[in-house]
DNA sequence: CAAGTGTCCATTGTTGACAATCTGCAATTT
DNA sequence: AAATTGCAGATTGTCAACAATGGACACTTG
């Protein structure tokens, strides 16, 4: 393993690698995870990555066959796509509406440094960077929700949107949107803010 | 492990067993799970054990901490309660929408099996078999639908209402509720199927 | 006495060896 | 030739031993 121990325990270091490969579609939805490859490009033995690969299954993006090991996740179908936009609309709208009152100013400024990563992926159209800061800003707002099972509810939903987060036109738009929604939390404007939300959840 | 070998995998079985016991409240919110109990308890090593847990926690039923073990989850707060009750009528009234006009004799066969053994359940008060068939049936619901993952979308939302499944006043409406949706299906009324689905989800 | 430090023990984390299972292909049978 | 069986290799499943971690409690230290 590299620089970044960000994370506590080993599988949730080679998690988070794989992770990205997935959502940056360096692994494609079919392609197989074979234990041992893994283990020997990690240099760890093969229980961390099963520990790993359960931890990516939770969140949705592989997925299991006993004996047969574990796939990427196909990219949910077009039928059930509005529905998954509907229930992550409904969850981080809840949220929002939940801890508008509570907000402080330290989860502003974590935020706004999130928008700024998310501007300077736009500008370079990084796309990989700005998934993973899109998921990041997110995330923070789900998490400073006090109840924390939320997040693990939200979680497979979102990792199901951010699988198909291919077609992008305007890329300069998902900074414009997420921008629209500190905006109007900083100006203390609840019902502004749920639906600037609303509106980048699509 | 006894007669039960419905399941394929070992920890498959291990899984299901617990999986009763929390939703029996025979294990409560912050018992904590400890590996060499359970491999003794089943005759088994650690590694099918930690294979349950997993399966567990992607349930939501379970909780892991680092190097702590797992504990069984803590009720979801009296504030997210009405969020998980939407969520999870969201997903089963999508379900059984997208899927009414495609549903078979044997689907239909398979649910009112299942409808005999909630009244069953009823009639004896057995809030536990209640439970189980109650799960049965929603799940057979979710899963007759083409996109498979759409259960594990459901599956976490679902145990996240079953565990607080405690209050119930009268314990045969249960069965009456269950009752109706059938009934509309089989008159082929669809959106009355609809209303009964999300009176019974509450 | 309060705060910090060290040690021990219970528990989880990690490893490598071995067993069980699946897949593909070749040999056999009809 | 088509279907079936048997085998071999690849892969996951299981196990037991060992390492690392965290919590509790006694001990020191100011």
């Amino acid at each position: 393993m590299t620089a970044f121990e960000i994370y506590r325990t080993l599988p949730e270091q080679i998690a988070a690698r794989l992770q990205r490969e997935v959502l940056s579609s360096k692994l494609k939805p079919g392609d197989p995870l074979r234990e041992m490859d893994l283990s020997e490009r990690f240099g760890v033995s093969r229980g961390p990555i099963r520990e790993a690969f359960r931890q990516l299954t939770q969140q949705g993006l592989l997925v299991l066959e006993p004996n047969k090991g574990v796939r990427v996740a196909q990219n949910p179908s077009v039928e059930v796509r509005p529905l998954v936009v509907q229930l992550r609309r409904k969850i981080e709208t809840f949220v929002l509406d939940s801890i508008f009152d509570r907000i402080t100013d330290d989860d502003l400024a974590v935020w706004d440094d999130i928008l700024a990563d998310i501007k300077a992926a736009c500008e370079s159209s990084d796309v990989d960077a700005l998934t993973e800061h899109d998921l990041r800003f997110h995330r923070a707002i789900i998490q400073s929700h006090d109840d924390k099972d939320l997040f693990t509810l939200w979680q497979p939903i979102m990792m199901r949107m951010l699988m198909h987060y291919n077609r992008l036109d305007d890329i300069m738009e998902s900074y414009r949107k997420h921008k629209q929604i500190l905006d109007a939390i900083h100006s203390g404007q609840k019902e502004e803010a749920i639906r600037a939300l609303e509106a980048n959840i699509q």
